[in-house]
DNA sequence: TTTTTAGTTCGGTATTCACTGAACTAAGTA
DNA sequence: TACTTAGTTCAGTGAATACCGAACTAAAAA
């Protein structure tokens, strides 16, 4: 297979997961998908256009949109007037921060979950009662490994400056 | 606040979050909530049409679905022909089952982006590489904290049988 | 045997929403 | 000044889909 059908399937496969994990539309998974197979030069608006076979206004949108959750980011060369986009350097963290939110909103929740059922129907099952301390252990391990791996991107970043 | 009031608030809090996070219908999502805050008795059909203020049809559907996935099961009492309805036990191993699925998923997809990248675009960013070798490593980790969490559910699975 | 109960299935509707083409804008070029 | 370039904005279209009412079914009750 040649590089440009290999690449168009990844950027679909990466396109119909992203568009459900990080709930964007599906051209703006698709385009995200396409900047994580682009070279260092990154793509311009034109290419992008013409990559990903849709309108210029679909393009112009959705880009837009992962400018402004800080997904991607743009850059200019000298004597061009054109932008040229990829990944912006924290794209990772932006995930990252997306499912930290997710889960406090999530422990919150099963929270109050838990102080209806306390209130309201004392009887329980026990077994609910033992899973349910298993899920929020899950839960908020998960979100130290979340924030740990943040501060680690913080520090490097950092470093990087 | 009634009980009813708060139950309903909380029903359509829970509804909004595992709509996206476990991608239900907006009606499925709200019948999950409506089960987590349901006594030990349960609910019947005709309670949940009520409840949820929606059809018979579009209540029979949505949980079938929950029912087909594992979220939800149903009992009969001695002399009722209603069914009644309850999260299932697992309820909460259905949603760890998912998540692993998803995150296995997403460790072959970047394996294949870095493949093809490693081909294709030698020259990425350093900071790039360093910072995917950090995702990937929180993602191995989440991994075994839902491998562990299953593990440690269906020991207690067997313990209550 | 007829009626009621407890749900299911089906056809249609209404809404949501991503995408498009066309018109537009703002900045650089000739 | 007129023209091109690089994108943006907007009104409209098409597709997906969740929901509904009505007709239906299977089993129990009368």
């Amino acid at each position: 297979m040649k590089e440009r059908e290999i690449k168009e399937q990844l950027v679909e496969e990466i396109g119909v997961y992203f568009e459900k994990t990080l709930q964007l539309t599906p051209l703006a998974a698709r385009l995200y998908g396409l900047l994580m197979l682009c070279p260092k030069s990154g793509h311009s608006f034109e290419e992008i256009v013409e990559l990903s076979q849709s309108s210029k206004s679909s393009v112009s949108v959705n880009l837009n949109l992962l400018l402004n959750n800080g997904s991607i980011e743009y850059f200019t060369k000298p004597g061009e007037r054109k932008r040229f986009f990829r990944l912006s350097k924290n794209y990772l963290k932006v995930s990252l921060e997306k499912y930290k939110n997710q889960l406090s909103e999530e422990l919150k929740i099963l929270q109050k979950v838990k102080d209806f059922n306390v209130q309201y129907n004392k009887e329980k099952h026990e077994k609910h009662k033992a899973f349910a301390k298993m899920y929020t252990e899950y839960l908020e391990t998960h979100y130290q490994n979340l924030e740990r791996t943040i501060n680690k991107m913080n520090q490097i970043e950092r470093k990087f400056i």
